[in-house]
DNA sequence: TCTGGGGTCCTAGGACCC
DNA sequence: TCTGGGGTCCTAGGACCC
Protein backbone atom coordinates (compact mmCIF):
# COMPACT_ATOMS: atom_id res chain seq x y z
CA UNK A 1 0.00 0.00 0.00
CA UNK A 2 1.27 3.50 -0.84
CA UNK A 3 2.09 5.74 2.33
CA UNK A 4 -0.50 3.57 3.81
CA UNK A 5 -0.99 5.63 7.01
CA UNK A 6 -0.79 9.03 5.75
CA UNK A 7 -3.32 7.43 2.95
CA UNK A 8 -5.72 6.31 5.87
CA UNK A 9 -5.68 10.15 7.10
CA UNK A 10 -6.24 11.36 3.71
CA UNK A 11 -9.89 9.60 3.44
CA UNK A 12 -10.93 11.14 7.15
CA UNK A 13 -8.99 14.65 6.21
CA UNK A 14 -8.98 15.50 1.89
CA UNK A 15 -8.72 18.78 2.36
CA UNK A 16 -4.74 17.60 2.89
CA UNK A 17 -4.06 16.10 0.04
CA UNK A 18 -0.83 17.42 -1.61
CA UNK A 19 0.56 18.88 1.49
CA UNK A 20 3.79 17.27 3.86
CA UNK A 21 2.18 15.12 6.04
CA UNK A 22 3.92 12.95 8.71
CA UNK A 23 2.30 10.06 10.75
CA UNK A 24 3.86 8.94 14.03
CA UNK A 25 4.72 9.56 17.57
CA UNK A 26 1.75 11.22 18.39
CA UNK A 27 -0.42 10.52 21.88
CA UNK A 28 -2.89 12.87 21.67
CA UNK A 29 -6.21 12.76 19.75
CA UNK A 30 -5.93 15.44 17.37
CA UNK A 31 -9.91 14.31 16.25
CA UNK A 32 -10.76 15.70 19.62
CA UNK A 33 -8.68 18.63 19.38
CA UNK A 34 -10.00 19.71 16.06
CA UNK A 35 -13.61 19.25 16.57
CA UNK A 36 -13.62 21.04 20.00
CA UNK A 37 -12.68 23.82 18.50
CA UNK A 38 -14.54 23.11 14.68
CA UNK A 39 -17.68 21.87 16.82
CA UNK A 40 -20.27 21.41 14.58
CA UNK A 41 -18.05 20.98 11.15
CA UNK A 42 -17.29 17.85 9.97
CA UNK A 43 -13.59 17.05 9.88
CA UNK A 44 -13.39 17.39 6.45
CA UNK A 45 -13.87 20.79 6.44
CA UNK A 46 -11.81 21.90 8.83
CA UNK A 47 -9.20 24.23 7.16
CA UNK A 48 -5.44 23.09 7.29
CA UNK A 49 -3.98 25.85 8.66
CA UNK A 50 -5.56 24.07 11.61
CA UNK A 51 -3.81 21.19 11.85
CA UNK A 52 -1.01 20.78 14.34
CA UNK A 53 2.45 21.41 12.80
CA UNK A 54 5.87 19.11 12.96
CA UNK A 55 7.59 22.23 14.25
CA UNK A 56 5.75 22.42 17.65
CA UNK A 57 6.25 18.77 17.59
CA UNK A 58 7.49 17.65 21.20
CA UNK A 59 8.86 13.98 21.93
CA UNK A 60 10.89 10.84 21.23
CA UNK A 61 8.27 9.64 18.82
CA UNK A 62 9.51 8.58 15.12
CA UNK A 63 7.89 9.26 11.93
CA UNK A 64 6.11 5.75 10.36
CA UNK A 65 4.60 7.14 7.32
CA UNK A 66 5.70 10.33 5.34
CA UNK A 67 3.55 11.42 2.34
CA UNK A 68 5.02 11.97 -0.85
CA UNK A 69 5.51 15.67 -0.68
CA UNK A 70 7.04 15.24 2.78
CA UNK A 71 9.66 12.75 1.21
CA UNK A 72 10.61 15.79 -1.29
CA UNK A 73 12.03 17.47 2.25
CA UNK A 74 14.07 14.14 2.37
CA UNK A 75 11.79 13.23 5.10
CA UNK A 76 10.89 9.58 5.80
CA UNK A 77 10.21 6.59 7.92
CA UNK A 78 11.84 5.70 11.07
CA UNK A 79 13.28 9.39 11.20
CA UNK A 80 13.46 10.83 14.65
CA UNK A 81 10.27 13.37 15.04
CA UNK A 82 12.71 16.27 15.75
CA UNK A 83 15.36 15.46 13.04
CA UNK A 84 12.52 15.64 10.37
CA UNK A 85 11.39 18.68 11.77
CA UNK A 86 14.23 20.31 10.93
CA UNK A 87 14.07 19.27 7.27
CA UNK A 88 10.38 19.99 6.83
CA UNK A 89 9.57 22.12 10.08
CA UNK A 90 5.73 22.95 8.02
CA UNK A 91 4.52 19.57 7.35
CA UNK A 92 1.15 18.61 9.32
CA UNK A 93 1.94 16.02 12.33
CA UNK A 94 -0.99 12.84 12.72
CA UNK A 95 -0.92 10.36 15.12
CA UNK A 96 -1.24 7.03 13.74
CA UNK A 97 -5.01 5.52 14.26
CA UNK A 98 -4.56 1.94 14.61
CA UNK A 99 -7.97 1.10 14.48
CA UNK A 100 -8.46 2.79 11.50
CA UNK A 101 -5.76 1.29 9.78
CA UNK A 102 -6.37 -2.03 10.70
CA UNK A 103 -10.22 -1.89 9.55
CA UNK A 104 -8.30 -1.21 6.13
CA UNK A 105 -5.98 -3.48 6.15
CA UNK A 106 -8.61 -6.53 6.98
CA UNK A 107 -10.40 -5.03 3.84
CA UNK A 108 -7.51 -4.84 0.87
CA UNK A 109 -6.07 -8.03 1.91
CA UNK A 110 -9.76 -9.50 1.96
CA UNK A 111 -10.38 -7.77 -1.59
CA UNK A 112 -7.22 -9.95 -2.63
CA UNK A 113 -7.98 -12.98 -1.47
CA UNK A 114 -11.17 -12.67 -3.48
CA UNK A 115 -9.29 -12.43 -6.38
CA UNK A 116 -6.29 -14.65 -5.92
CA UNK A 117 -6.72 -16.56 -2.62
CA UNK A 118 -2.79 -17.43 -2.18
CA UNK A 119 -1.54 -14.93 -0.05
CA UNK A 120 1.08 -14.22 2.34
CA UNK A 121 0.49 -11.39 5.05
CA UNK A 122 3.85 -9.43 5.27
CA UNK A 123 2.60 -6.72 7.74
CA UNK A 124 -0.04 -4.37 7.85
CA UNK A 125 0.72 -3.05 4.72
CA UNK A 126 2.00 -5.36 2.84
CA UNK A 127 0.95 -9.25 0.90
CA UNK A 128 2.74 -11.77 -1.16
CA UNK A 129 0.02 -12.98 -3.38
CA UNK A 130 0.84 -16.42 -5.78
CA UNK A 131 -0.55 -15.48 -9.57
CA UNK A 132 0.72 -18.90 -10.53
CA UNK A 133 -3.24 -20.93 -10.89
CA UNK A 134 -5.30 -17.54 -10.64
CA UNK A 135 -7.19 -18.24 -14.00
CA UNK A 136 -5.74 -15.27 -16.27
CA UNK A 137 -2.60 -14.90 -13.99
CA UNK A 138 -0.26 -15.19 -16.91
CA UNK A 139 -1.68 -12.62 -19.05
CA UNK A 140 0.72 -9.88 -20.23
CA UNK A 141 3.20 -11.06 -17.64
CA UNK A 142 0.49 -10.62 -14.78
CA UNK A 143 -0.38 -7.00 -15.84
CA UNK A 144 -4.00 -7.95 -16.07
CA UNK A 145 -4.37 -9.78 -13.08
CA UNK A 146 -2.37 -6.76 -11.10
CA UNK A 147 -4.57 -3.68 -12.71
CA UNK A 148 -7.76 -6.25 -11.76
CA UNK A 149 -6.16 -6.18 -8.00
CA UNK A 150 -5.50 -2.65 -7.58
CA UNK A 151 -8.63 -0.98 -8.85
CA UNK A 152 -10.13 -3.29 -6.83
CA UNK A 153 -8.58 -2.31 -3.87
CA UNK A 154 -8.87 1.11 -4.83
CA UNK A 155 -13.26 0.72 -5.16
CA UNK A 156 -13.67 -0.54 -2.07
CA UNK A 157 -11.24 1.53 0.47
CA UNK A 158 -10.22 4.44 -2.12
CA UNK A 159 -6.38 3.96 -1.43
CA UNK A 160 -3.70 2.88 -4.38
CA UNK A 161 -0.99 0.53 -3.70
CA UNK A 162 1.89 -0.57 -6.11
CA UNK A 163 2.31 -4.06 -7.35
CA UNK A 164 5.55 -6.09 -8.54
CA UNK A 165 4.59 -9.00 -10.28
CA UNK A 166 8.12 -11.33 -11.09
CA UNK A 167 9.09 -14.81 -10.78
CA UNK A 168 9.76 -14.67 -7.08
CA UNK A 169 9.12 -12.75 -3.95
CA UNK A 170 12.52 -11.67 -4.27
CA UNK A 171 12.36 -10.29 -7.03
CA UNK A 172 8.45 -9.40 -7.22
CA UNK A 173 9.60 -6.97 -3.79
CA UNK A 174 12.04 -4.90 -5.44
CA UNK A 175 9.59 -4.74 -8.63
CA UNK A 176 7.20 -3.06 -6.14
CA UNK A 177 8.92 0.21 -5.44
CA UNK A 178 9.88 0.66 -9.36
CA UNK A 179 6.51 2.41 -9.92
CA UNK A 180 5.13 4.23 -6.39
CA UNK A 181 3.04 5.41 -6.06
CA UNK A 182 -0.28 3.24 -7.78
CA UNK A 183 2.04 1.73 -9.71
CA UNK A 184 2.34 -1.80 -11.91
CA UNK A 185 5.97 -3.20 -12.72
CA UNK A 186 6.84 -6.40 -14.53
CA UNK A 187 10.00 -8.17 -14.16
CA UNK A 188 11.00 -11.11 -16.20
CA UNK A 189 14.20 -13.63 -15.51
CA UNK A 190 16.12 -12.11 -18.21
CA UNK A 191 15.59 -8.63 -17.06
CA UNK A 192 17.92 -9.65 -13.69
CA UNK A 193 20.71 -8.11 -15.14
CA UNK A 194 19.36 -5.05 -16.60
CA UNK A 195 16.95 -4.17 -13.88
CA UNK A 196 18.62 -5.63 -10.84
CA UNK A 197 22.04 -5.35 -10.87
CA UNK A 198 22.25 -1.41 -11.35
CA UNK A 199 20.54 -1.18 -7.87
CA UNK A 200 21.99 -0.67 -4.82
CA UNK A 201 22.84 -3.35 -2.59
CA UNK A 202 20.60 -1.97 0.22
CA UNK A 203 17.34 -2.95 -2.31
CA UNK A 204 17.81 -6.45 -1.28
CA UNK A 205 15.04 -7.37 1.21
CA UNK A 206 17.18 -8.80 3.67
CA UNK A 207 20.12 -6.96 3.34
CA UNK A 208 20.21 -3.93 6.06
CA UNK A 209 22.02 -1.08 7.10
CA UNK A 210 24.79 -3.11 8.44
CA UNK A 211 25.41 -5.28 5.54
CA UNK A 212 25.41 -2.36 3.37
CA UNK A 213 28.06 -0.91 5.29
CA UNK A 214 30.52 -4.03 5.23
CA UNK A 215 29.74 -4.49 1.84
CA UNK A 216 30.83 -1.17 1.08
CA UNK A 217 33.90 -1.14 3.09
CA UNK A 218 34.25 -4.38 0.39
CA UNK A 219 33.81 -1.85 -2.52
CA UNK A 220 30.51 -3.40 -3.15
CA UNK A 221 27.72 -0.81 -4.06
CA UNK A 222 25.47 -2.66 -6.56
CA UNK A 223 23.79 -5.58 -6.30
CA UNK A 224 25.81 -6.42 -9.94
CA UNK A 225 28.66 -5.93 -7.80
CA UNK A 226 27.61 -8.99 -5.16
CA UNK A 227 26.78 -10.98 -8.51
CA UNK A 228 30.41 -10.34 -9.80
CA UNK A 229 31.92 -12.00 -6.54
CA UNK A 230 32.48 -15.71 -6.48
CA UNK A 231 29.86 -17.26 -3.74
CA UNK A 232 33.20 -19.05 -2.54
CA UNK A 233 34.61 -15.39 -1.46
CA UNK A 234 30.65 -13.68 -0.13
CA UNK A 235 30.83 -17.01 2.06
CA UNK A 236 34.35 -15.73 3.56
CA UNK A 237 33.41 -12.55 3.85
CA UNK A 238 29.72 -12.89 5.34
CA UNK A 239 29.36 -16.71 6.41
CA UNK A 240 28.47 -20.02 5.28
CA UNK A 241 24.02 -18.69 5.34
CA UNK A 242 24.33 -15.31 4.77
CA UNK A 243 27.06 -15.65 1.94
CA UNK A 244 25.17 -17.93 0.15
CA UNK A 245 22.22 -16.89 0.43
CA UNK A 246 23.98 -13.13 -0.85
CA UNK A 247 25.04 -14.86 -3.68
CA UNK A 248 21.82 -16.47 -5.19
CA UNK A 249 19.71 -13.18 -4.05
CA UNK A 250 22.04 -10.84 -6.37
CA UNK A 251 21.06 -13.40 -9.17
CA UNK A 252 17.76 -13.34 -8.66
CA UNK A 253 17.44 -16.53 -7.04
CA UNK A 254 14.45 -17.49 -4.92
CA UNK A 255 12.80 -20.31 -3.89
CA UNK A 256 10.78 -19.43 -1.17
CA UNK A 257 6.94 -20.24 -1.22
CA UNK A 258 4.32 -18.01 -0.66
CA UNK A 259 2.82 -18.83 3.16
CA UNK A 260 -0.67 -18.86 3.47
CA UNK A 261 -0.45 -19.75 7.42
CA UNK A 262 1.80 -19.17 10.31
CA UNK A 263 1.92 -19.47 13.60
CA UNK A 264 2.92 -16.44 15.99
CA UNK A 265 6.33 -17.25 17.85
CA UNK A 266 5.86 -14.80 20.45
CA UNK A 267 3.86 -11.51 21.81
CA UNK A 268 5.01 -8.79 23.38
CA UNK A 269 4.57 -4.73 24.35
CA UNK A 270 6.93 -2.55 25.09
CA UNK A 271 7.06 1.49 25.90
CA UNK A 272 9.65 4.25 25.54
CA UNK A 273 9.43 6.75 28.46
CA UNK A 274 8.87 10.41 28.16
CA UNK A 275 12.22 10.61 29.92
CA UNK A 276 14.31 8.52 31.08
CA UNK A 277 13.84 6.73 34.44
CA UNK A 278 15.74 5.08 37.00
CA UNK A 279 15.35 2.33 38.92
CA UNK A 280 15.37 3.57 41.87
CA UNK A 281 14.25 6.95 42.16
CA UNK A 282 11.48 6.44 39.44
CA UNK A 283 10.73 2.96 40.76
CA UNK A 284 7.27 3.79 41.70
CA UNK A 285 6.19 5.08 38.30
CA UNK A 286 8.40 2.06 36.68
CA UNK A 287 6.65 -1.05 38.66
CA UNK A 288 2.88 0.88 37.63
CA UNK A 289 4.88 0.19 33.90
CA UNK A 290 5.78 -3.02 34.52
CA UNK A 291 2.97 -4.25 35.62
CA UNK A 292 1.04 -2.49 32.63
CA UNK A 293 3.06 -4.22 30.59
CA UNK A 294 2.64 -7.55 31.92
CA UNK A 295 -1.64 -7.02 31.90
CA UNK A 296 -1.26 -6.23 28.03
CA UNK A 297 0.80 -9.05 26.76
CA UNK A 298 -1.29 -11.11 29.14
CA UNK A 299 -4.12 -9.32 27.49
CA UNK A 300 -3.40 -9.88 24.25
CA UNK A 301 -2.33 -13.72 24.79
CA UNK A 302 -6.21 -14.47 25.96
CA UNK A 303 -7.65 -11.88 23.42
CA UNK A 304 -6.28 -14.48 20.66
CA UNK A 305 -6.08 -17.98 22.63
CA UNK A 306 -2.59 -18.08 23.37
CA UNK A 307 -0.53 -19.38 26.08
CA UNK A 308 3.54 -19.36 26.12
CA UNK A 309 6.17 -20.74 28.20
CA UNK A 310 9.48 -18.20 27.92
CA UNK A 311 8.86 -14.94 29.69
CA UNK A 312 11.51 -11.75 29.05
CA UNK A 313 12.18 -8.60 29.72
CA UNK A 314 13.69 -6.20 27.57
CA UNK A 315 15.19 -2.95 28.25
CA UNK A 316 17.26 0.43 26.64
CA UNK A 317 19.72 2.38 29.02
CA UNK A 318 19.99 5.99 28.00
CA UNK A 319 23.05 5.23 26.00
CA UNK A 320 20.73 3.31 24.03
CA UNK A 321 22.46 -0.25 24.61
CA UNK A 322 19.72 -3.12 24.86
CA UNK A 323 19.78 -6.06 27.04
CA UNK A 324 17.13 -9.02 27.54
CA UNK A 325 16.93 -11.49 29.78
CA UNK A 326 14.38 -14.39 29.80
CA UNK A 327 13.21 -17.51 31.41
CA UNK A 328 11.64 -20.42 30.32
CA UNK A 329 8.98 -22.23 32.92
CA UNK A 330 7.55 -25.83 33.46
CA UNK A 331 4.15 -24.91 32.16
CA UNK A 332 2.28 -22.44 29.63
CA UNK A 333 0.35 -19.52 30.57
CA UNK A 334 -1.13 -16.38 29.89
CA UNK A 335 -1.75 -15.13 33.62
CA UNK A 336 -0.74 -11.96 34.36
CA UNK A 337 0.45 -12.61 37.73
CA UNK A 338 2.66 -15.57 36.58
CA UNK A 339 3.99 -13.23 33.76
CA UNK A 340 4.94 -10.72 36.30
CA UNK A 341 6.54 -12.90 38.61
CA UNK A 342 9.20 -14.32 36.44
CA UNK A 343 9.06 -11.23 34.57
CA UNK A 344 10.59 -9.89 37.84
CA UNK A 345 13.09 -12.10 38.20
CA UNK A 346 14.37 -11.23 35.12
CA UNK A 347 14.96 -8.18 36.27
CA UNK A 348 17.00 -8.71 38.58
CA UNK A 349 19.11 -10.38 36.68
CA UNK A 350 20.32 -7.22 34.62
CA UNK A 351 21.85 -4.30 35.45
CA UNK A 352 19.45 -1.26 37.32
CA UNK A 353 22.19 0.97 37.91
CA UNK A 354 22.01 3.50 34.60
CA UNK A 355 18.71 5.03 33.29
CA UNK A 356 16.27 3.47 31.34
CA UNK A 357 14.76 4.60 28.22
CA UNK A 358 12.47 1.79 27.31
CA UNK A 359 10.98 -1.24 28.99
CA UNK A 360 9.25 -3.91 27.81
CA UNK A 361 7.63 -7.99 28.44
CA UNK A 362 7.70 -10.59 25.67
CA UNK A 363 5.88 -14.23 25.92
CA UNK A 364 7.81 -16.48 23.80
CA UNK A 365 7.56 -20.36 22.80
CA UNK A 366 3.63 -19.71 22.15
CA UNK A 367 1.30 -22.72 21.76
CA UNK A 368 -2.69 -22.33 20.87
CA UNK A 369 -4.27 -22.50 24.50
CA UNK A 370 -7.05 -24.76 23.39
CA UNK A 371 -4.12 -27.76 22.17
CA UNK A 372 -2.61 -27.29 26.03
CA UNK A 373 -4.06 -29.44 28.77
CA UNK A 374 -4.60 -27.65 31.09
CA UNK A 375 -3.22 -29.02 34.58
CA UNK A 376 -4.38 -26.35 37.49
CA UNK A 377 -7.07 -25.37 35.38
CA UNK A 378 -7.70 -21.61 35.82
CA UNK A 379 -11.41 -20.39 35.42
CA UNK A 380 -12.25 -19.39 31.79
CA UNK A 381 -13.53 -16.37 33.12
CA UNK A 382 -11.11 -15.12 35.85
CA UNK A 383 -10.17 -11.30 35.04
CA UNK A 384 -6.48 -10.20 35.38
CA UNK A 385 -6.38 -9.70 39.19
CA UNK A 386 -3.79 -5.99 38.83
CA UNK A 387 -4.52 -5.45 42.57
CA UNK A 388 -2.23 -8.21 43.73
CA UNK A 389 1.11 -6.93 41.92
CA UNK A 390 2.78 -4.63 43.99
CA UNK A 391 5.50 -2.50 42.34
CA UNK A 392 8.19 -4.64 44.29
CA UNK A 393 11.06 -4.19 42.01
CA UNK A 394 13.20 -1.40 40.84
CA UNK A 395 14.48 -0.50 44.60
CA UNK A 396 17.43 -0.62 45.74
CA UNK A 397 19.52 -4.18 45.67
CA UNK A 398 17.11 -4.87 42.93
CA UNK A 399 20.18 -4.74 40.64
CA UNK A 400 22.46 -7.15 42.84
CA UNK A 401 24.14 -9.48 40.51
CA UNK A 402 25.81 -12.82 40.88
C1' DT B 1 16.44 17.50 20.33
C1' DC B 2 18.89 11.94 18.19
C1' DT B 3 16.86 7.17 17.37
C1' DG B 4 8.77 3.65 18.14
C1' DG B 5 6.59 -0.77 18.58
C1' DG B 6 5.71 -5.21 17.07
C1' DG B 7 7.64 -8.99 15.12
C1' DT B 8 10.99 -13.13 12.82
C1' DC B 9 15.15 -15.54 12.23
C1' DC B 10 20.05 -16.58 13.05
C1' DT B 11 24.24 -17.43 15.79
C1' DA B 12 26.86 -19.14 19.44
C1' DG B 13 28.07 -21.11 23.87
C1' DG B 14 26.80 -24.05 27.64
C1' DA B 15 24.00 -27.69 29.84
C1' DC B 16 22.52 -32.05 29.37
C1' DC B 17 21.68 -36.54 27.32
C1' DC B 18 22.65 -40.92 24.84
C1' DT C 1 50.32 -35.55 26.43
C1' DC C 2 44.82 -36.71 26.31
C1' DT C 3 40.58 -35.08 26.48
C1' DG C 4 34.14 -38.63 20.82
C1' DG C 5 30.29 -37.31 18.59
C1' DG C 6 25.83 -36.18 17.98
C1' DG C 7 21.41 -34.09 19.29
C1' DT C 8 18.19 -30.80 21.78
C1' DC C 9 17.09 -27.09 24.74
C1' DC C 10 18.02 -22.72 26.85
C1' DT C 11 19.72 -18.03 26.85
C1' DA C 12 21.57 -13.38 25.03
C1' DG C 13 22.41 -10.57 21.46
C1' DG C 14 21.91 -8.80 16.97
C1' DA C 15 20.29 -8.09 12.08
C1' DC C 16 16.44 -7.19 9.68
C1' DC C 17 11.54 -6.18 8.36
C1' DC C 18 6.93 -3.56 8.32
Amino acid sequence: MDAFFASVELLRYPQLKGLPIVIGGGRRDVDEMLSERFAGRALSQIPPEAFPLLKDYVGRGVITTATYPARQFGVGSAMGMMKAAKLCPQAIVLPVDFDEVRRHSRTFKAVIREIAPVVEDRGIDEVYIDFTEVPGGQREGGRVLARLIQKSIQDATGLTCSIGVAPNKLIAKMASEFNKPNGISIVYPEDVQTKIWPLPVRKINGIGPKSEAKLHRLHLHTIGDIAAQSQDWLVDNFGQAYGAWMHDAAWGRDDRPVVTESEPVSMSRETTFDRDLHAVRDRAELGAIFTDLCTRVAEDLRRKGYVGRTIGIKLRYDDFRTATRDQTLDDYTADPAVIRRAAGLCLKRVDLGRRLRLLGVRVGKLARADAIPQTAAPAAAEAPRVAEFTPDLFQPGAQETG
